[in-house]
DNA sequence: AGCACGCCGACT
DNA sequence: GTCGGCGTGCTC
């Protein structure tokens, strides 16, 4: 104990309202680099830590001259043990310091967030014997595939060769289109700018992103490649593919998988194999894109616009910038790919902005944006038509709601043996109940929402804190006996169509109508069993919600009708737009994928706002065309991209704490004499705080939250008062509240 | 955030 | 007489 001289700084998950300050100091016999994992003593517990400054020769007896130091020292806890991994690299320490800094959290958090939860909760023997027993394990099938000596990482054997080349003509069946080669020949460019591949769906970008990772992990023998995605259950086919291609020419166990709906084991050793290098591609969902990968060479982020990539909870980074960061200290490649682009993306890689602002971008601070703009196969993109729900007789609306010559267009799919998706974004019968007699509905007593009413078992369910009751049988304040619906959902609409199929082919109707929602995919293996049926051809009319419309490849759909998008066209949050352009599109994506039925491939829109700017780009297929007018709009109303938002969010027991909380914050923001950042003009002068309101969902299980938007045209402007404030905010203490959490960058507002 | 310590109500 | 409720307070 007494030659523990070493003071050595170590990160913990310590979250940033603890009272504890963001690195700790411990004693240990030797000196150890950043990036170590140790486990080290805190108060009852034992938690992995890392080691995070390298104390760089300073030890306890170096601090003899100054007595108050190391008596502090000498005070110190000894690290409990060194785990026998590898430390993670500089350049994965500085992924971690950079999103702890950006977005306004410890760098413990992040860091926590990125190790596989098992590696916190075993202890060192238990840890040492697990790595143990993998080891032995990849010795013994290292020695049973190649009897040839072949160290791992360097597979340049003959045999290797031979099978790889193999491999490489296998692969060539695929006959890549000219346009395929094109942009392949563009990714292998040396430009170390990120690219947006901005391709049509169904325009062959996962043969592309195959083709790219395959020629970069061949490149070189330790090369690794990230690939991300937003929803890994909902793209079976994708993994699939990958691990077969990849594992053909690089070895079985080159790909795993990173997501959170593995085991903790699965979790813990896919990371380990990537940490290692043994693993040369990792496929998984955001917080893949903190995995420890030594030998980053290429991050592809698949649907980069997709909202999932922005974390909800917890560290809220996104995933997608936080990629384009990484590409620049791993000195990767960073491919970002879309039919429909984030509008930010798109700013980025179609105006040139000045590098200081611009997120991680390359020193250019543009992106290189490379086209996709055909479909495979050469099969046409849907024609969009547009049902004019005006002109339509409320009598003669199919179930409230289904145009009359839509059900003919249906119909007429059944009849030549083609498919139909109905999309609907509402899941249960209808969304409220109601008394004709009296002011009633079916509001959830916990929530400012209605609870839905689910036929098919009876039951009211508040979709926010779950709170399921029974139907009532008469109104609960009037006890009048006619209780109506309000509104329609999947349920409803699977009903009705199935009701008018019946009512129109009568005994020759042998249509099959199948739901698929959160509700009906309940339970392991529901979704895919259902998917798998629509693939079969088991299924004529598929009824869904946005579950459905992301990147399942079925082949026998040519008619998708969008049922009720209308509700998205003027809501408040001004990213609707650009999520309902995305949803739409991607939804028509699902239409008319084989050549042989594209021709006739429809996709209908029933709305109310037949002239609306959003759905005429939709009808030309004109992302470019919705993105500048979109641009135009934000940079008019000066918001993102041409500001930087970050939006405090407070919950507590009432709607009149939480907005005092937040007064409170702003409150000593504005106070010079306490916050003195405020008195630097390069601050106050482009930051705004704007006043605190409810949140768009007020309360939910009976916690009422608020939220505050600060604004600023400067992003170092914002980052600085941020990290100014920080210290501020956690020494507040106000009555009733239960939590508060900065979001830099939101999402929605 | 955990996890202690700590001081008051209903049970073997 | 203990088991356990969750209210403060500390953790290198």
């Amino acid at each position: 104990v007494t030659d523990s001289r070493f003071v050595i700084q170590v990160v913990l998950p310590t979250p940033a309202h603890s009272r504890l300050p963001e690195v700790l100091s411990y004693r240990h016999t030797q000196a150890l680099p950043l990036g170590t994992l140790v486990r080290v003593p805190l108060g009852a517990r034992e938690l992995l830590g890392l080691v995070w400054r390298a104390p760089a020769g300073i030890t306890a007896a170096d601090c003899d001259a100054d007595s108050d130091v190391a008596s502090a020292a000498l005070d110190l806890k000894p690290i409990a043990a060194v785990l026998d991994v590898a430390p993670l690299t500089v350049a994965w320490c500085k992924l971690m310091a950079f999103a702890a800094s950006y977005y306004q959290r410890y760098v413990g958090e992040l860091v926590m967030a990125a190790l596989p939860p098992q590696l916190r909760e075993l202890d060192a023997v238990q840890m040492n014997r697990m790595l143990t027993k993998r080891h032995k394990k990849r010795q013994k099938s290292e020695a049973d595939a190649a009897p040839a000596p072949a160290t791992a990482g360097s597979d340049a054997t003959p045999r290797a060769l031979a099978h790889r080349s193999e491999q490489t003509q296998a692969a060539s069946l695929v006959r890549l289109s000219s346009e395929q080669t094109l942009v392949l020949a563009e990714l292998a460019k040396p430009d170390s700018r990120p690219i947006l591949l901005f391709g049509a769906t169904g325009s062959g970008k996962t043969e592309v992103y195959l083709r790219r990772v395959e020629a970069v992990l061949a490149s070189n023998s330790a090369a690794q490649a990230l690939v991300l995605v937003p929803e890994i259950n909902l793209t079976p086919q994708l993994e699939a593919r990958f691990q077969a291609r990849i594992e053909a020419q690089f070895g079985a166990g080159s790909v795993v998988l990173m997501h959170s709906g593995m085991t903790p084991a699965q979790r813990l050793a896919s990371w380990l194999s990537a940490h290692s290098g043994e693993a040369r591609l990792v496929l998984g969902t955001r917080l893949a894109v903190l995995a420890s990968m030594p030998h980053l060479a290429l991050m592809i982020v698949d649907e980069e616009h997709d909202p999932s990539y922005k974390s909800q909870d917890g560290s809220r980074y996104s995933a997608r910038d936080l990629a384009v960061y990484r590409a620049g200290v791993d000195g990767a490649q960073v491919i970002l790919g879309s039919a429909t682009p984030s509008i930010e993306t798109w700013h980025n890689a179609a105006v040139p902005v000045s590098s200081a602002e611009a997120i991680g971008a390359a020193k250019s601070g543009r992106y290189r944006r490379v086209d996709m703009p055909t479909r495979i196969s050469s099969a046409a993109m849907p024609k969009v038509r547009l049902l004019d729900m005006r002109l339509q007789k409320k009598a003669s609306l199919l179930g409230g709601s289904i145009a009359p010559a839509l059900l003919e267009a249906i119909e007429q799919r059944i009849v030549r043996g083609e498919q139909s998706l109905l999309f609907l974004n509402r899941r249960g019968y209808a969304p409220v109940l109601h008394c004709s007699a009296c002011e009633w509905k079916s509001d959830c007593p916990h929530c400012s929402a209605h609870q839905v009413f689910h036929k098919l078992d009876r039951r009211l369910r508040c979709h926010h804190c779950s709170l399921v009751s029974p139907v009532p049988r008469q109104c609960p304040l009037c006890g009048n006996l006619d209780i109506g619906t309000q509104g329609r959902g999947t349920e409803q609409l699977e009903e009705s169509i199935v009701q008018a199929l019946e009512r129109n082919l009568g005994g020759a109707n042998t249509a099959r109508v199948l739901r698929i929602d959160a509700d009906s995919a309940k339970g392991k293996g529901r979704l895919e069993a259902q998917l798998a049926s629509v693939h079969a051809g088991d299924v004529d009319v598929l009824v869904g919600t946005q579950m459905v419309t992301k990147g399942h490849d079925f082949r026998r759909i040519t008619l998708v009708a969008a049922i009720n998008p209308d509700s998205a066209l003027f809501a408040a949050d001004f990213r609707a737009p650009e999520r309902l352009f995305s949803l739409l599109m991607q939804a028509a994506g699902r239409a008319g994928r084989d050549v042989a039925v594209s021709a006739q491939a429809e996709m209908w829109l029933q709305t109310h706002h037949p002239t609306h700017p959003l759905f005429k780009a939709l009808q030309n297929h004109d992302y470019p065309a919705f993105a500048q007018s979109q641009l135009a709009e934000r940079q008019g109303a000066m918001m993102p991209p041409f500001s930087y938002q970050a939006l405090m969010r407070c919950e507590a027991k009432t709607q009149e704490a939480a907005q005092a909380f937040l007064d409170h914050a702003a409150a000593l923001v504005h106070s010079e004499a306490v916050f003195e950042p405020w008195r630097d003009p390069q601050i106050s002068g482009f930051v705004t705080l704007y006043p605190a309101v409810p949140m768009p969902m007020q309360r939910v299980a009976n916690i009422e939250r608020a939220q505050m938007l600060v604004e600023s045209a400067s992003r170092a402007a914002l980052q600085k008062m941020l990290a100014a404030w920080q210290p501020y905010l956690r020494e507040l203490k106000v009555a009733s509240i239960y939590r508060w959490a900065l979001d830099v960058d939101p999402l929605s507002i």
